[in-house]
DNA sequence: CTTTGCCATGTTATCGCTAACGCAATCCAG
DNA sequence: CTGGATTGCGTTAGCGATAACATGGCAAAG
């Protein structure tokens, strides 16, 4: 077995066009094992096509350059790519972020690569990252709730591609989607504070025009109002930014306000918490001077003295969920449901 | 103007060879717009070098058929890619995700896409995450920390790109780093404590053997401990794991059976609030009773009842830094200095 | 009325890899 | 044996874009 050495000067005809990133091709790799590309790029893909002997060649000349295939050659060549876009308000939320790590493990476990955007609530934002992310022809996409511009629902078309819509639970899904019912876990802990007798329950809702999962979350709430035949106050709907922060002036207001409302549910956890600090700053007992209850179930909120009263969403689940369903689709052998309903749980602690 | 027609049959010679996927391609602007590829081309990228009409021409081509330029021939083509590659530890924590938002911002700012990958606080599923990455030659690499498998350095020299270390502050970075010293800033907090009165300070610290951030934190406590003459009690070190909980563990040990420690120093805020809140189950007053320290800054720190004391890192600062100066060195314009201290603050607040 | 030169566009040859097919050598059943 | 299947590898032709060079036309310069 010989190695054929490189034809002298065949590199150097011109002065080399690759000022950077000149790494290690597969014609360098097949010239060092005597082979052609073909059966490097068999070795890699399928080693049981190639004879163990010239596998091992193989192996060795790669590990002797250092090759790493081209993944953009790759996919340009086979017209598929290992590329999952996922696009989500905030990773700043340890919620999300706990969807996002489920989704980027499933996916380096089975060599998929995660190119993550964030829309900070923004559908137009949304929209320009899609039209970006899709110039990589991913090969799946995940995409947080159902509310988007009609480009990017015509970009998601378009790019005939499976799409996995997360954390919500919509009629009409684009394609799957994973989640559970916002407006219903919101009502459910209305009821819930309700049945535990509070009687003028506020809400802190959050001010933000395109979040869907903040307007389903109302919904649940004034449904449960309704229905309940509490006093439909609209005072007691409180609008505010997002953050802790945020939380604290609600409570503030409502201290000095609305000093009838017996409980206050937050649309999030972390305004629960602002809530809540707010409550201990000014001496008020929770949950016997007013109860707080939130929604996400973040770590703190087990943790925290009074422990939160919550909502708690599988946000692990839901990403794995997502991932795998996402791969299965594009192996073509999804054969479940379209929408993927993960529940939630009212999680009853001191607070409320 | 006429638009050529499609060659009949032309597309049609063989079965459609891309069953998905199947988008318009600039040859299909091409055309529409009765120009060749690259003018298209030119058109996208450089469209002052073509005229208006033939300009309009193409844009309206490129709307009817809704096409979107295809990343992974591009980048062949033109041997650069427009991928960033960060990998980070963890994105469940604050701390990490506020760089990773930060760069993430900087980058679809500035029509980069991130390709994002978690570590896990393992160099070896760093190295393993990197060598896939690698594939998509991406053109600038953001890495966490110093810590790091000889082959994942020869991967990152191997690949001629910029890197930039972040969170840390080397002697010696691989090329360029952003952050600040956590030894120092852990031994200026140490000192801080002894400043503000406290004698006997115990240490909590994470049971990580690669997290070079964690050992250089004990470092800095420890060198701070031994200049102040405090006694050296190996006792002091509370090693824990991750997580709110294993604040929790780690203050009812100190309270059970170290009960003459006046201040607990936690090598992470998210440790701390879990010592807090343990403080406040068992009825001790904070600071009085035990004083809390912590590190990171999160934004809960500032709003738990009582506040926390802690290292407040610039951690957005960090991320944009970091981003912006990888594209200033992938521009090859960078003039700065290789290693950026991007400083941090000690913060006294009501817990110590 | 040439000549120079720029402007707008076209032509050709890759980039690194893979699909599809081709072909010789080996294998096993009848 | 012998013919069809299998094995192992090579050949050819792109994938969709861009770099580099080529070209024709029209304006300013001589």
């Amino acid at each position: 077995m010989t190695i054929k050495s490189r034809k002298p000067g065949s590199k150097m005809a011109r002065p080399p066009a690759r000022a950077q990133g000149s790494m290690a091709t597969m014609a360098d790799v097949a010239r060092l094992a005597d082979v052609t590309t073909m059966t490097v790029s068999r070795a890699l893909r399928t080693p049981d096509k190639v004879s163990p002997e010239t596998l091992e060649r193989i192996e060795k000349a790669i590990r002797m350059c250092g090759f790493v295939p081209n993944y953009a050659a790759r996919s340009l060549s086979s017209q598929r790519s290992q590329v999952i876009v996922a696009l989500f308000p905030t990773m700043m939320n340890s919620v999300f972020s706990g969807t996002i790590q489920a989704i980027s493990k499933y996916l380096s476990d089975n060599h998929y690569h995660l190119l993550l955007g964030e829309t900070d609530f923004d559908i137009h934002k949304e929209e320009d990252l899609l039209s970006g992310f899709v110039g990589w022809r991913p090969a799946g996409i995940v995409i947080t709730g159902g509310a988007h511009t009609s480009r990017t629902k015509e970009l998601l078309a378009n790019s005939e591609v499976p799409v996995v819509e997360v954390w919500n639970k919509p009629r009409y899904p684009l394609d799957v989607s994973v989640g559970f019912s916002n407006a219903q876990a919101s009502y459910e802990m209305t009821r819930s504070l309700h049945g535990w007798g509070y009687r003028r329950i506020a809400f802190v809702k959050i001010d933000s025009p395109h979040n869907d999962r903040a307007r389903q979350r109302l919904e649940g709430y004034r449904r449960a109002v309704a229905e309940l035949g509490l006093d439909a106050d609209s005072r007691l709907e409180i609008q505010v930014q997002f953050g802790m922060h945020a939380g604290s002036e609600a409570m503030r207001h409502i201290l000095t306000e609305l000093p009838d409302v017996d409980a206050v549910f937050c649309s999030s956890d972390t305004l629960a918490v602002g809530a809540l600090m707010e409550a201990q700053r000014n001496s008020r007992k929770v949950p016997s001077d007013i109860a707080v209850a939130g929604f996400g179930d973040v770590e703190l909120a087990a943790e925290l003295v009074p422990s939160l009263t919550t909502v708690h969403v599988p946000r692990v689940e839901i990403g794995q969920r997502a991932a795998s369903i996402l791969l299965e689709r594009i192996a073509g052998r999804y054969e479940g449901p379209a929408v993927v309903d993960c529940g939630f749980e009212i999680v009853r602690r001191e607070s409320a």
